[in-house]
RNA sequence: UGGGCUAUGGCCAAGUGGUUAAGGCAUCGGACUUUGACUCCGAGAUCGCUAGUUCAAAUCUAGCUAGCCCAGCCA
């Protein structure tokens, strides 16, 4: 799959042309703080895309450049979730690997009189940074000598003050209309051991700071961002400009990308696992690339799912039947479709002979031969899904079973119903049923037409399973903001029925559809004696 | 008059002055069907508003309106 065209895929290709860029170089820049998720990634998908497309390069580099926030063990979960989408960075950095330089860089910037160290405490700065409307005020020590501020920058470095006590602040404009270009703080002293470089700094770069020289050091070309880093883009050009970087990248904005019923942010994804809302990052129902891939989803249909909601300048809300229909789109061709019976409802037929089993040839896919067939059985002990029988027809529209109504049992023989059994409450509980032997499947009866085809389990040789049935985990709500208001009660529903014997030695995310209901994949706790699946997504469906 | 950004059918999104404004998702018809699936046909917008420029504008200009972002020593 191609990426369309897009305004950044425009800019590439103009810059190619002028002869402004020789290759396209991009990067992916995760904070090692948290777990990727779909947003990331089209920011991914994006990166790797472009640059492939206009056979560039693409790294993978770790932003961090806060140790408060960050961690190295996921570090090894972002790497992994970007393999499993399929791409390989060019290379692997750390901002952390650009410390030395990046200090070299600070120190240029104070003997060009255009970096100062200032001692004003965090809430000082604030009220002399002024506000959106007024313009800010200088800080007492913007001018202190060059010598002065290499001597403390120098002390900074060297761990003689505390954290908060001291901050590196670029000397710009304090009644900028860009409130990012009021003298910036560049860097700041935390002491606390980082995941790299251990404590051989207390200082670190801010982001504003690190970001362009990052990209400027590796050659990026193109550094692809979200929106709300437009206002800091007169700020990177700043850097570049004012530490004459050989290289000169430039930064390119795109909107975020949303999905209906989808909660994105971090904050919230901590919060469900933190406060055991779900069962981990992992769990199905999170938007989490590691949940979507337990939950069944494949990276193709993340691909083709990303790749057609476009790119543009707006934060964009795509339907999450857009994804939905990506999975069933790869899936539909690539899959065995099989029987399972998630709500079984017994049914006997009363003119088989006791005992007897026969198995019958069904394709597991009519549409792939390739994956060829497997044998389905068939006896007088039969499970249906209980949603497939209503005891009057109700309609003409009614294409299952009913009393007196004859269906086609797919892959075996039309059966008719002929009497209901109930259990002391007035519940069904078993269908009493007569099969017509002429009509088996393959045989090409066609002497009269079925009022439908349902699927069927045999009953003593399918296998117990739990179908774990997903909706969205969140709701979208106009008036609830509140994220526990907004929690879907039925975000999980277990079901125990059974599937069909052909599957029973499936393996984890191993995918089917299951005939009728839906898209699912074989969970990583199933087990040969209690098989556990997940539903990816149900079929789609014109009844109501 | 703080600054910045955005505005194409229900949701995304092509389109960069000149055929009946691509495509996907959703929706509604219809055909087909051993999955009410798949597949296949068919249906919908004059491009936020207003005023200009032009033979010709979604595409250029101006004004207006609406929405989003920015006052972390977070990224």
């Amino acid at each position: 799959m191609e990426i369309e065209s897009n305004f950044i895929k425009t800019i590439m290709e103009e810059d190619l042309a002028s002869g402004k860029v020789n290759g396209i170089v991009t990067r992916f820049p995760p904070e090692p703080n948290a777990y990727l998720h779909i947003g990331h990634a089209r920011a991914i998908i994006t990166n790797f895309e472009l640059a492939k497309h206009f056979g560039g390069k693409t790294n993978l580099r770790f932003d961090d450049t806060n140790p408060v926030k960050e961690d190295s063990s996921f570090v090894e979960a972002i790497k992994e979730d970007i393999k499993w989408l399929g791409y390989e960075p060019a290379n692997v950095f750390f901002g952390s690997d650009y410390f030395e330089i990046t200090y070299n860089y600070a120190i240029d910037l104070i003997k060009k009189n255009l970096a100062y160290v200032c001692d004003l405490n965090q809430e000082q700065m604030r009220d002399f940074r002024g506000t959106l409307t007024e313009p800010g005020k200088d800080s007492p020590y913007r001018n202190r000598s060059i010598e002065e501020n290499l001597q403390l920058f120098d002390e900074m470095r060297n761990g003689k003050y505390a954290d908060g006590e001291k901050t590196l602040r670029a000397k710009i404009d304090m009644s900028h209309p860009n409130m990012n270009m009021r003298d910036p703080v560049l860097y700041r002293i935390i002491h606390i051991t980082h995941h790299n470089t251990g404590d051989k700094w207390c200082i670190y770069p801010m982001y504003d700071f690190a970001h362009p020289l990052q990209d400027a050091i590796e050659g990026v070309t193109h550094s692809l961002c979200s929106l709300e880093y437009d206002d800091h883009r007169i700020l990177y050009d700043w850097v570049v400009d004012n530490c004459e970087t050989p290289h000169i990248p430039h930064q390119y904005e795109f909107g975020r990308l949303n999905i209906t019923n989808t909660i994105m942010s971090k904050r919230y994804l901590k919060q469900l696992v933190d406060n055991n809302l779900v069962h981990g990052y992992d769990d199905p129902r999170m938007p989490t690339l590691t949940g979507l891939r337990r939950r069944g989803y494949t990276k193709e249909a993340i691909k083709s799912f990303v790749l057609g909601t476009g790119l543009s300048r707006i934060n964009s809300t795509v339907s999450s039947e857009m994804l939905e229909n990506a999975v069933r789109n790869d899936l539909n061709f690539k899959v065995k479709r099989v029987s399972a019976v998630l709500d079984p409802l017994r049914v006997v037929i009363t003119n088989y002979p006791e005992g007897k089993i026969e198995w019958l040839d069904a394709p597991y896919n009519k549409d792939n031969e390739e994956l060829g067939e497997r044998k389905i059985a068939f006896s007088r002990n039969l499970f249906i899904e209980r949603e497939d029988f209503i005891e009057e027809k109700p309609n003409k529209k009614w294409k299952r079973l009913a009393l007196g109504v004859e269906v086609r049992l797919m892959f075996a023989y039309f059966i008719t119903c002929n009497e209901v059994k109930y259990d002391d409450f007035g519940n069904i509980v078993e269908l009493q049923c007569t099969y017509d032997e002429a009509t088996k499947s393959g045989s090409g009866f066609d002497e009269r037409k079925p009022n439908g085809t349902i699927h069927f389990v045999e009953a003593t040789t399918s296998k117990k399973a739990t179908f774990n049935l997903f909706e969205p985990l969140m709701i979208d709500s106009d008036s609830k903001r509140d994220l526990e208001e907004r929690l879907n009660p039925n975000s999980w529903k277990e079901m125990s029925g059974f599937v069909e014997k052909a599957i029973e030695n499936t393996t984890a995310l191993e995918r089917f559809q299951f005939i009728r209901k839906g898209y699912f994949a074989t969970d990583y706790d199933s087990e040969a004696d209690s098989l556990v699946f997940n539903r990816i997504c149900e079929l789609k469906s014109s009844f109501n």
